[in-house]
DNA sequence: TGCCATATACTCAAATTTGAGTACAATCAG
DNA sequence: CTGATTGTACTCAAATTTGAGTATATGGCA
């Protein structure tokens, strides 16, 4: 699972406490890429504990604060790293939109609604792009390349993504989405 | 949840029993685009009958197959199909791919090995894009314009990851994933 | 005829995710 | 100084997903 390895990944730096790995995940931007629920967090931590990949180091008390329990990645952490690791290189899904269960039964819905939350998804998409853009060019050069990477990946599947809604957008507003239509080319860059 | 909402779809058609709803979703190809786990679905059709959104219609014994339980939608279940179309539009959340927990990583792991399973990720990603376009290819014409829109957003996708694993890969061979490193041009087609 | 693979039609426990809630502290506006 | 909001650090039940298993039948091949 990929939040085990963002934690063992973010504890082979140093000992930590979940929530300061949430905080650290924040910092540095990767919220914007991975989602983190609390509720995940701390699950997988307590699995990571059980199957001896990271241990207690200890709690340290904070005045008022509450409790917060440090935890530093095994040796036997480090293994499940290098597995998780490779594991997530390897395995092979295709990713998928939560528009491809709708769409087939969007000439059902009201057409001209759908018109307009798809714009607001074009809005949205296009926004994203311009967020990831930003994202990108304020870490070029101060971040190891492969995280470089992660960021252009999620700038181009966003630019992807407007490119496509905008042709669904065209087609939606003219009603078209239910009938059967002809091909056009999936390749130019209609902007 | 969009395998209730994909089941409510199809019923609208027709009564059919769960497997033959699994059996269609191949059929139509959609399987290429939306995962349906026997579990996820015989689960997501107990739901729907808890809350009157579809009706047992009766048990068909045929000689001697296991039974088949054919279900109908109800007015509840297509008020529901209407709401979870709307839902399944308006929803804007961003898609994650495996890769983006990982890439922070990658400096961790063997660069050669990675470099490896990166080009494997990479092939799969071409021939995704080439099944894709054949998909699209031979539906046009044949079904609603909103399906083909479907299957030109899978494809577009594909050949984005292709495009993205490219020059990944590139900087994986010459080891560069835990360098910091300059900017290249992100919309370039360079393919 | 015997054997194996595949198709039919599910079932179920265990793992995981979700979403909301808890409880207290600090901070800040009016 | 008071009330509202935000931050810290979790907890937990309920919903959902996963992955494997079950039981029978059919078709094909040797």
């Amino acid at each position: 699972m990929s939040l085990k390895l963002l934690i063992l990944g973010l504890l082979m730096e140093r000992e930590m406490h979940p929530y300061e790995i949430r905080q650290l995940v924040k910092e540095r931007r990767l919220l914007d890429f991975i989602k983190v629920r609390d509720g995940s967090l701390y699950y997988a931590v307590d699995q990571l504990k059980k199957d001896g990949c990271i241990d207690v180091v200890g709690v340290v008390k904070e005045s008022n604060r509450p409790d917060r329990t440090i935890y530093r990645i095994t040796e036997q952490g480090r293994k499940l790293f290098q597995e998780l690791l490779m594991q997530q290189f390897a395995q092979n899904k295709v990713i998928e939109h939560p528009l491809y269960s709708a769409l087939p039964f969007a000439r059902y819905g009201d057409q001209a609604r759908l018109a307009e939350l798809i714009e607001r998804k074009l809005e949205r998409a296009e926004e994203q792009t311009a967020r990831m853009r930003t994202v990108y060019d304020e870490h070029v050069g101060t971040v190891p390349k492969s995280v470089l990477h992660l960021m252009a990946g999620c700038y181009m599947h966003a630019k992807t993504e407007a490119r496509w809604l905008r042709r669904l957008l065209r087609d939606a507003k003219e009603g078209r989405l239910g009938v059967k239509g002809e091909s056009w080319d999936l390749d130019a860059d209609d902007e």
